[in-house]
DNA sequence: AATACGCCCAACCGCAGTGCT
DNA sequence: GAGCACTGCGGTTGGGCGTAT
């Protein structure tokens, strides 16, 4: 039996206050982020080190983009769901500014949403046949989302590599069952990790988080066995 | 004005992965 | 290799808020 993260007796729950907030952050400025097990009792925090660090990754480090979602966003966010499926950290990590729990409650408040509409599943990003397309609006195209041109090259290559993420888009199956007119998903993943001309060192001393991500992303994605994903490399 | 309803989002929970002893 | 501690992830919950009735 393990033993619970924390003894939750002496912690507070639900939200946070703004002394909390300023404890959290000041400790994090004085001595960097890690060791979330003791950092509560370090930083004088009766919270849990989980809920710390949800707090420091979701809402309080500095390089957080806050604010609506863009265009461009949401069309990567729906490519990337595609093809990574529910892993909303490896989504995050190419939003730069955007955290997993952002993402993955935008999927699942307005793109799912957005996706129904226009008659896709958005489990498996396929055309739903048992909605209606062309009636709905957005279906026939006056969305300016980019991602719905007709382009079925990427979703080609990835049907045979699907492999674990067996709801990925399965172009072979495609070819056979639905219709051409299906609104395409255009993976062409041209977006990359905020580059610059800093060297790895210096990156990481201006946004040590944004290049911890970018780093797991590449490794994960060099990891992967589909080699759809190497077009994010 | 009061109530019901639905949506959004911060936070929690439990499990899996990883590293250390 | 086993056991443990710690971290990270994804699913879920629930409170707050806006809108509809």
């Amino acid at each position: 039996m393990r033993k619970p993260c924390c003894d939750k007796r002496d912690t507070n729950k639900g939200a946070w206050s703004k002394q909390e907030d300023q404890k959290l952050i000041d400790y994090i400025q004085k001595h960097g982020e890690g060791s979330w097990r003791t950092l509560p009792q370090a930083a004088g925090l009766l919270r849990c080190g989980k809920s710390c660090r949800l707090r420091w990754i979701n809402y309080l480090r500095p390089d957080l983009k806050r604010g609506n979602f863009a265009e461009d966003e949401e069309d990567l966010i729906i490519k990337l769901h595609a093809l990574l499926g529910n892993r909303w950290s490896l989504i995050a990590g190419r939003l730069p500014g955007r955290t997993d729990n952002e993402v993955k409650n935008y999927w699942n408040s307005h793109l799912r949403r957005k996706l129904l509409k226009m008659g896709i599943d958005p489990n498996n990003h396929r055309l739903n046949q048992n909605l209606p397309r062309s009636q709905t609006p957005d279906a026939s195209g006056s969305t300016s989302s980019s991602s719905m041109k007709t382009n079925m090259t990427l979703a080609d290559k990835s049907s045979r590599s699907a492999g674990d993420h067996p709801e990925v888009f399965d172009a072979e199956n495609v070819s056979g069952d639905i219709p051409r007119d299906l609104p395409d998903l255009n993976l062409d993943l041209t977006i990359s990790v905020p580059s610059s001309s800093l060297t790895k060192v210096e990156e990481e001393e201006q946004n040590p988080y944004a290049s911890k991500v970018a780093t797991k992303v590449a490794r994960d994605i060099e990891n992967a066995e589909s080699p759809t994903l190497l077009l994010f490399a």
